[in-house]
DNA sequence: CACGATGGTTTCAAATTAAAACTATTCGAG
DNA sequence: CTCGAATAGTTTTAATTTGAAACCATCGTG
């Protein structure tokens, strides 16, 4: 998923031990590529992996501390630090001075991180329809208000038609055309 | 992400070379886990990586043929063999014998697979609002009857009220309950 | 029947990940 | 003031994964 890093200065690369320090190093070089990067891969590589997207998960669930990720995720923490110091870099996350007393900082979602809202409910609801037995209990997004479940999330038109992928094409930037959802 | 291979036989491990072999010889020491797994892990562990997603896409859009997916998306072909076998295991994309006259088998998104489509919505959605320039062209989703660009994804509430994530919480199975959207 | 096109698998070096050990700072108790 | 526990990381090192290239197999064609 990285060609961007073989292409890199070797002795560069080993300098850079973390995954911020590589990231920042190649943006200059890597506008080029993120130029050709579609609208679905650009976003992906900024987000990074899953691991990141559960973090976000984690961060709408609330948790805001380095430790209490670790203690949800049970990852290790170098991967988690590196994880959000590309959150960070990627302005999906940032740090806050504290909230309570503690002398620690807190990560939040940006604005661009609560972007990520519905892509997760996105990904809750495949969950839904495809990993659990009919039968099979599972945790339920509800409204806040009344406590019911939400709707699923539908895709409309301009005329409010709930459009699927196969009523739908891309259009690419210049007046040319291609088809599906590229 | 996936301590579970830590937890295998060594020897076995090693034995499976391939992606797909190691999926299913973990699968039966996988249950306990995926039990554990919320609603969004398990979807994410399913899909495997970003390549298996940009694959759908490029499914979605028509591809059908390995050599296909390969020119689009320039990885090596050991690793879309991976990711076709991976998603053919999870019950995503599915093999089938021909279409035109060709002898190969070609790769088609499942049902399971074309649920993918709001999640990657959502994700160029993101991306469009968050990795573009102002003024900086890029590929709309179109509503393929007249032209005019797709609505946002809305999540909405029971009673029609479009929800965000500050909107909703996560109830846990068995009636208790949680904050967020775990 | 040689040959190019297609669809993979194998091999092996390089990059990434993960676990554990280590460091550093703050806070509270004694 | 000092010890120790808690928090938040970083470093080190081995295991795992990735990717590029080489290799192999099958089909259709000249």
């Amino acid at each position: 998923m990285q060609p961007i890093y073989r292409a890199l200065d070797r002795a560069v690369f080993r300098a850079a031990s973390t995954m911020k320090s590589v990231r920042q190093i190649t943006m200059a070089k890597r506008v080029s590529h993120r130029d050709s990067m579609c609208g679905v891969a650009r976003p992906l590589d900024a987000i990074g992996d899953w691991w990141s997207l559960l973090i976000v998960r984690d961060a709408f669930d609330g948790l805001r501390r380095f430790g209490e990720f670790q203690k949800s995720l049970g990852l290790a923490k170098n991967i988690l630090s590196a994880r959000l110091r590309n959150l960070l870099a990627h302005g999906i996350m940032e740090t806050v001075p504290a909230a309570d007393g503690s002398p620690y900082q807190e990560y939040v979602l940006t604005e661009k991180g609560r972007g990520l809202f519905p892509l997760l409910v996105a990904l809750r609801q495949w969950g839904e329809d495809f990993f659990f037995e009919p039968d099979e209990a599972h945790v339920l997004l509800v409204d806040r208000k009344n406590g019911l479940p939400v709707r699923r999330l539908e895709l409309r038109a301009q005329d409010g038609r709930v459009v699927g992928a196969e009523d739908t094409m891309v259009r690419l930037p210049q007046a040319s055309a291609g088809k599906g959802i590229a």
